[in-house]
RNA sequence: GGAGCGGUAGCUCAGCUGGUUAGAGUGCCUGCCUGUCACGCAGGACGUCGCGGGUUCAAAUCCCGUCCGCUCCGCCA
């Protein structure tokens, strides 16, 4: 049917007959002749229809955008000043003998060349959407990541191996999708989260290396950069300690990024501790294309005679910092106020600053520091003439988070990015946070291993650290892992920290603490999340741009209208009653 | 659950201090045109101003409610 691809066609196909098959991207009707921009996976050539081919003529003069067309013709030069530099076959086209039209379209609902549809239109016609340039280039992209994943691995002796998606609901973490099951009537199967459990008992059966590209069910508010339903690369692997593992992952996206987009990332990937992640960046996945840091202030300030930063330096559960902006003295009054407000959705009540003009500091609250603090902040931060200092006085999750989201958006505005691509893991998370009621949480999940014995664990539990790592890269976490618990008494421990009683426990991971007493090797692991790596990749902003057909931020999908209601039969059949809130 | 922005022609938008017939570009249709490549020229058709209610002599415009889309907070072990 096909000989060549029309976006292949080059001068050395020049006096050959070819069959092409594709789309017709723009028709153009000189009413002598006429022109036809064919299209298909490959690009674009230019087809011309001459009038002597009287059938021929006729059929092109009915044809219209989006046809589906068959054109057998000769590859010819262009002329003198009719190459067009713009196309990548602009230097030849093709002369139709005949054109078939495969299959007729309607007048499609936008311009497939046009890049401003609104997002609403682009997914309800998502199958138009996908035949531009933009969305086919960025699903090949994707396809070669997880090609590159599967060989990787592959290479490495992982073995590919399936788990359910028909599984069982967990008590804590994200919200599950679940399914009713027909044969167990009142009772239901939970979509996985992450085959998390299947993982480890992989490595209780004595596979040593696991791996599987594979979706994950959370049934949780939406993001920019969350979809109810993911894909994550899930690996696990027996035998290998954290720095092991690190060094594989990291060598696979190394050998992903060079290989994929040609971008070469550190021969060394830095390490920070969460500690000095949070204190240094305000967030646990900094950007570390953007230099700038957050500055403790907390020692400077416990004297001052000012409440709003004496207050929290001396407040344990509070914090003083300042973030020094170079060249951010010009920032006007005001942008100041908008940042003011951009501060306030994490909670801060307000937004100091120190200007350093060329006649000096200036700030409302000079006053209140003293001529001394005011030099000393100058001197901490590094600040100089033309700088700005922002300053963050609250909790210190206020704090952290209002300054290090300051930072990141500071940082779009004033462009203050050296640096296009900087990977960085992340280690030593705490293994829990502490609730208001004093009760604990897994800050990764329960069956990470803490990096103290189990005795030591019980004692120190709100400052204990975890093995976990996570990798972020341009201040998206990307992938993250943790060497498992493989003892049962250690995750007995855990479980019961976590205020797990043992019947629950044993109820939701019997079978885990049993399959511990058999012979567990040591393991852990990692999970990339595919649809972000692909969306950084990219350079897009919305993980919608790499999935074909995503949902929208209420968890639908404008194509399929689902979800959608099932007739009452159905539920009948699966023991499942629909019971709507009243509305007033 | 909450905050903000948006919804007007197939598409992208203007109009919104209430006022007569709701506009532009593009697409579509018709005609003309033998070298265009975002072809050009001329003409034409196309509107549930998201939906429901209210205020008013009069509502795309003001008010209330609601639905949908986007960004964010909460949530996401």
């Amino acid at each position: 049917m096909r000989t060549d691809y029309c976006g292949e066609l080059n001068k050395d196909n020049i006096d050959q007959t070819v069959e092409l098959c594709g789309w017709v991207n723009r028709r153009r009707d000189h009413g002598g002749v006429i022109f036809l921009d064919m299209r298909d996976k490959r690009g674009i050539a230019q087809v011309v229809i001459n009038p002597e081919h009287k059938k021929t003529f006729e059929i092109a003069e009915g044809v219209r955008s989006e046809f589906v067309l068959k054109i057998t013709g000769k590859v010819i030069a262009r002329g003198e000043g009719l190459i067009n530099p713009k196309l990548a076959t602009g230097e030849i086209e093709v002369v139709a003998d005949e054109i078939e039209i495969l299959n007729t379209s309607k007048p499609i609902p936008f311009q497939i060349d046009s890049t401003d549809t609104s997002e609403e239109v682009r997914l309800k016609y998502r199958y138009l959407d996908l035949r531009r340039d933009e969305m086919q280039q960025r699903l090949r992209l994707r396809s070669k990541v997880t090609h590159f994943m599967r060989e990787f691995m592959d290479n490495n002796d992982f073995l590919d191996i399936e788990t359910p998606f028909l599984t069982k609901a967990t008590p804590e973490g994200a919200r599950d999708y679940l399914v009713p099951s027909r044969t167990h009537p009142g009772e239901f199967f939970a979509l996985p989260q992450s085959p998390q459990l299947f993982k480890q008992l992989l490595m209780m059966s004595g596979f040593e290396r696991y791996y599987q590209i594979v979706k994950c069910f959370r049934d949780e508010d939406l993001r920019a950069d969350r979809q109810p339903e993911f894909t994550q690369l899930d690996v696990e692997t027996s035998f290998m300690d954290e720095d092991e593992i690190m060094a594989m992952m990291e060598e696979m996206t190394r050998g992903m990024f060079k290989s994929v987009i040609d971008v070469d990332l550190p021969a060394e990937f830095p390490t920070i501790t969460y500690a000095d992640a949070m204190s240094l960046y305000g967030v646990d996945r900094p950007d570390m294309r953007i230099s700038m840091q957050i500055t403790d202030m907390d020692e400077l300030m416990q004297g001052v005679d000012f409440k709003v930063f004496s207050g929290p330096a001396n407040d344990v559960e509070s914090r003083v910092a300042a973030l020094r902006v170079p060249g951010g003295a010009t920032i006007s009054r005001k942008n100041i106020d908008k940042y003011t407000k951009y501060v306030s959705i994490y909670g801060a009540k307000g937004l100091a600053y120190i200007k350093l003009n060329e006649d000096g500091p200036a700030s409302p609250i000079l006053k209140f520091l003293g001529d001394d603090v005011t030099a000393k902040v100058i001197e901490m931060t590094g600040a100089q003439t033309g700088d700005i200092i922002f300053f963050g006085a609250d909790k210190t999750k206020i704090v952290n988070e209002a300054l290090g989201n300051l930072r990141e958006q500071l940082a779009k505005d004033l462009d203050l990015f050296d640096k296009q691509w900087a990977p960085i893991w992340v280690v030593d998370f705490p293994m829990f946070d502490v609730d208001g009621d004093g009760s604990l949480n897994a800050i990764h999940h329960p069956f990470t291993a803490p990096s103290v014995d189990a005795k030591t664990l019980e004692s120190t539990a709100d400052t204990a650290l975890s093995r976990a790592y996570d990798l972020v890269i341009n201040g998206s976490e990307v992938g993250g892992g943790s060497i498992r618990i493989h003892q049962v008494e250690m995750q007995q421990t855990v479980l019961k920290l976590l205020g797990i009683s043992d019947d629950e426990a044993k109820d939701k991971f019997g079978f885990l603490l049993d399959a511990l007493e058999y012979g567990c090797p040591p393991h852990g692991g990692m999970a990339f999340g595919l649809d972000r790596l692909v969306m950084i990749m990219t350079g897009t902003d919305s993980i919608r741009e790499v999935i074909a057909f995503p949902k929208t931020q209420t968890a639908a999908c404008l194509l399929t209208n689902a979800p959608a209601s099932v007739p009452r039969k159905v539920l009948r059949e699966l023991s499942v009653k629909v019971s709507l809130p009243e509305k007033d």
